[in-house]
DNA sequence: AGTATATTTGGCATAATAGCAAAATAAAAG
DNA sequence: CTTTTATTTTGCTATTATGCCAAATATACT
């Protein structure tokens, strides 16, 4: 494999990893409806405000999500919301995993 | 944020997650292109059949491929092969973050 | 049965993540 | 200018992830 394939996978799994946390995925999911403050992933998520600054901030290393600061609020925003797109694929990924499992428990493995 | 979504953050982040490692990410693209056996990821990855094992080990278990043994070897497929749909917008992902960047230097921050 | 090949598992060391609490910053309000 | 509010950063701890080596399994070959 040559590095440029390799630096490149480095990349697009850093986005993937970013987007693969629950509460990180949350706040994916909730930009897509509009921008947000800190405080609201801090309710939403039930997390302290260090945590959910720093999750943030892995999302903005990423690339997927963008801050702007207006007053004493900082505000975030999904700069790019394809990623919302995943979901689809993501949960018919997690249905078939299911189906499956029910078959196998019908076979006794 | 109710029981039932929270569940289902941690589903759908444990799948994007599994896919959040260059090694993983090089196995889906490969098999994307068709059925591998675990030898030739230890030649592309370059890395121990052990760790390739337990990459393929994380994969599988968030239902994105499955295994098939024949003989000696045991083959490896997509079985969900949208997942490898992600990477358009990922690439969109790094390439406007490449991007913002540039700007940045012009704009000296 | 005995050996070779392909893969998985167990054990272990090291590195990366996640979360909280406390301290540091920044802007607004009094 | 002091206080309050919103957020980030630092320090620390606990948990999880990664990767190698060696051992265990499984199947084919002789």
């Amino acid at each position: 494999m040559d590095e440029r394939r390799k630096t490149y996978l480095e990349a697009k799994s850093r986005v993937l990893k970013a987007l693969g946390h629950p509460t990180r995925l949350l706040i994916a999911e909730e930009l897509g409806r509009g921008e947000r403050c800190v405080c609201e992933f801090v309710d939403m998520a039930g997390v302290d405000y260090s945590t959910v600054s720093r999750h943030l901030n892995v999302l903005k290393q990423a690339g997927i999500i963008e801050d702007e600061k207006r007053g004493k609020q900082v505000f975030y925003s999904l700069r790019v919301p394809c990623v919302l797109s995943f979901m689809e694929c993501i949960e018919q990924v997690i249905r078939t995993g299911a189906e499956d499992r029910m078959k196998m428990i019908g076979q006794d493995q």
